[in-house]
DNA sequence: CGGACAGTTGAGGCCTATCAATGGTGGTGG
DNA sequence: CCACCACCATTGATAGGCCTCAACTGTCCG
């Protein structure tokens, strides 16, 4: 509507529309906690292992070290919904309010540092390059929650599916190589994206009978970017 | 955040509960402004005018003063997806980055308080206190989109329409009168909720069949709170 | 009055969920 | 070492929810 979109030059128009079509952008791993790390503990969890409840008191913020973590709400008839897959270099746990509205588990065997939310508060009150950097996380984590929102309300399961692989190169810094070992199991996938694991599989097939992936359980290799961020368009006619 | 709200007492595990079904948190109409309004411009907005454009420079935020604000981002072949309404007592466009990711435009006549970004910033250096209600509004924010991620994600038609009202009921701040003049057209409902707007219309139909609730054009009469909040139930049997 | 527009309702089709069965892999214990 | 089991992934058949296309109504406004 009011489609003014007068002018912001040609080029951050394209941006938006790589993001629209799924790109999401990746996070700077950058080191937000510097003078933090002394007070982190670190701690680890098997595969499977819950780190935070869901409903569970805030005390707690995490940096992931190693491996990979998804967080996860679950309605109380069973349908679950994972918010985000978070991995080494990323925070999770700190825009928490009082209590944790999604809970985190881990995904792979993980290693974190965590902090008590007391003392990542009074560093943001201390540092003001902390807080800043914290502003601009949160403006990362906003942008990356409503590229996911245009994706489960208006993209097709193709589109997701593909849009979710390029994301997942970018997250896991591998966008040169082509082969990515994804860490989560389908059922992570399906919840992510707001489809079934069926539905997941059906689509990963599709795009490996078109020569656009390779897949082989849990790794899946890229074979013709061009045509992986461009999929999804051939169903979703207008 | 970390406001001592410690008090993870039982009834915070419902309150989870309650937003896994749709009713998602309202953010405080805090004066987060409070030493910044000095430097507010006023601006004024017609209906459907566009206030900022999608990709535009982020140079401004604002706090709506009267009227609903949309954000929205529309992709190149035409789907659009409304992030978010913003009421008066809010913020919006203060967590972008260096471009606005989404558009904003008016839903209705708008008065807005302009801030410069960079005096935004400014005050969030020297004020703590205006830093750490930056950073509460930003879990706020944070937890309003990711129920609506599972409301995209997981919910079906039906249920989608019903958290929709109420949260409406809760974000305009009349949740103990039984009806609600929505301010938006049911485009903009289709789009904020991943639907089309004939299955939004018969939703509505649905829901007033049931005896739910009386829809006449803009205005939602809410005839039975209970049977709304428990609404979509029907058609998702596990 | 007529035209534009938002909203409503109906018919039909597609996309995705559901139900079900099979194949493959890893772990465990005989 | 291999049988067995549990679990994940895949594939097929079918059903159903939501979208698409279309027609109609009511309202506003020139």
């Amino acid at each position: 509507m009011l489609t003014t979109l007068q002018a912001t030059d040609p080029g951050s128009r394209l941006a938006i529309g790589a993001v629209a079509a799924g790109v999401t952008q990746m996070p700077p791993k950058a080191d937000v906690l510097g003078s933090l790390k002394p007070l982190a503990a670190i701690v680890r969890f098997d595969r499977d292992e819950e780190i935070v409840a869901q409903g569970g008191k805030a005390a707690y913020c995490y940096l992931v070290v190693s491996g990979c973590v998804r967080t996860v709400r679950l309605s109380e008839d069973g349908r679950r919904q994972v918010g985000e897959f978070v991995f080494p270099g990323e925070l999770f746990g700190w825009e928490a309010l009082d209590a944790h509205d999604f809970g985190a588990e881990a995904v792979t065997p993980v290693t974190l540092h965590r902090f008590a939310r007391l003392d990542f508060d009074g560093l943001a009150d201390r540092d003001h390059g902390f807080a800043r950097r914290l502003r601009e996380l949160t403006g990362i984590q906003v942008r990356a929650g409503r590229d996911r929102m245009f994706r489960l309300g208006r993209m097709s399961a193709c589109e997701r599916v593909a849009s979710f692989l390029l994301e997942m190169t970018e997250r896991m810094n591998l966008v040169d190589r082509p082969s990515i070992e994804l860490p989560m199991c389908r059922t992570d996938m399906a919840d992510y994206l707001g489809l079934t694991i069926e539905t997941v599989c059906r689509e990963l097939t599709q795009l490996r009978r078109d020569g656009t992936i390779a897949v082989e359980r849990t790794k899946v290799t890229i074979l013709d970017r061009r045509a992986l961020a461009a999929a999804g368009c051939r169903r979703v006619i207008h």
